[in-house]
DNA sequence: TAGTGGTCTAGACCACTCC
DNA sequence: GAGTGGTCTAGACCACTAA
């Protein structure tokens, strides 16, 4: 028998409603007593729920004030990487310029990441990251067209968080990312932008960016220099 | 002030009993009504700091049996890899041959990772990983020998995970890993080793193994082909 | 059948935040 | 002071495991 413990049942309530886009990043849910009554349950058991789902890190919790839905947290990129030498992990900025943008027909590759029709309209841009005015990373991003527009305009500054700007000016939640990290070799033009030489290793990291309801929203390639990223993790 | 909720005093005690060895990996540790007596606490709060070590994957339960200390989990090391090509993230078999192991003075650089005296004794294991026959990935590793006397013998068999052996046959048991990945550009020789042309990406994979107190008893670089390697994860 | 963990409830008291 | 989450307790009932 598939029994579903109640708890559970609160989790989903909750995760649907974020998911569905009736709460969004930042929202205060019901609290406690009041989810409890609303669902005819013990407010132990929507304590129960509410915890997973802080240790899922979709919400967060204030003593006091209450509970709000997580926004994402991009420290737990891949790309939260250290840079090498500066001491034994320390975090470092990284300060990013955007040198071009433009709306073009996405590629077929591209458009098949991101589940839509080939040559679906596409914002095309790319971006350059740098550590103390050494450039580190190169980035090239697609979004789907319709849902940024007004993003190409080059008079729009993009700050550093890309993500911010979509989601305040655009009303796109970003809800989640799927990333993958690989190593290749440095091509003459990449090598070029980032002051090493042809075929130094490059850690490359591909992005896909969903919004609620599941729905890809861009598609990301960054390019850093081997030498001045590293990952770093604890396994137990 | 600093009020510590009993739920951590309760942690803690069963943090030291595992990091003193007192309680090693797989034991089954005293049921809840037992550690509320010892402790005298409520059953409710030994369930709580339980739950909590659970999250954290330091202990596992099975319902009906007990509460088990874990076993540490390689399917969480970066190198649970997922091999390119062959549909999407599906886990691939790697075996492992030892092709050379020997007695000798430790480099200053790998005692120092280690926290011994420069010059002491090491076993160094060269290994290769294999696809289907294909190599794809080297290691070196370098143990603290006085700990895995007579793992230096060529006749002792090396299964795919040596740390299975080591705790077995030498009892020392593995608790944690610090992992750092990185890129680099293969040299000639290990690119003539992997089958591919000097300056070929390689994903490099440096880890320091931690045995019970917090003693550092290994440490391996692990450099594989990136054409056949990548990482995957989700942020939210 | 006895012992284990898993779920659920009800209620007490505390600490923090805001008005 | 009213409302929030954080801690702690006590106890009921269930599901799984082992003998």
């Amino acid at each position: 028998m598939a029994v579903t413990p109640l708890y559970k049942t609160v989790e989903n309530h909750l995760r649907e409603r974020i998911e569905s886009g009736a709460l969004v990043a930042g929202d205060l849910i019901p609290s406690e007593p009041r989810l409890a009554k609303q669902l005819g349950v013990s407010q132990g058991t929507v304590k129960k729920a509410i915890e997973n789902l802080v240790n899922e890190r979709l919400l967060y919790r204030h003593q006091g004030k209450g509970t709000y839905v997580s926004r994402i947290d991009f420290d737990n990129s891949l790309f939260r990487f250290f840079s090498y030498g500066s001491g034994e992990g320390e975090a470092v900025r990284i300060r990013k310029e955007t040198p071009m943008r433009r709306i073009k027909r996405g590629p077929k590759r591209i458009c098949k990441k991101l589940g839509v029709e080939p040559g679906t309209e596409m914002l095309y841009i790319e971006r350059a990251g740098y550590i103390e005015d050494a450039p580190v990373l190169l980035e090239q991003s697609w979004w789907i067209a319709g849902l940024v527009e007004g993003l190409e305009d080059e008079d729009l500054h993009i700050p550093d968080l890309l993500y911010a700007l979509v989601e305040e000016r655009f009303g796109v939640p970003v809800v989640r990312c799927a990333e993958t990290l690989t190593a290749e070799a440095a091509d003459a033009q990449t090598a070029r932008q980032l002051f090493i030489r042809d075929n130094d290793p490059l850690l490359v990291l591909m992005r896909t960016t969903y919004t609620s309801g599941g729905r890809a929203i861009e598609y990301r390639v960054t390019r850093g220099r081997a030498d001045r990223f590293s990952y770093r993790t604890e396994i137990r």
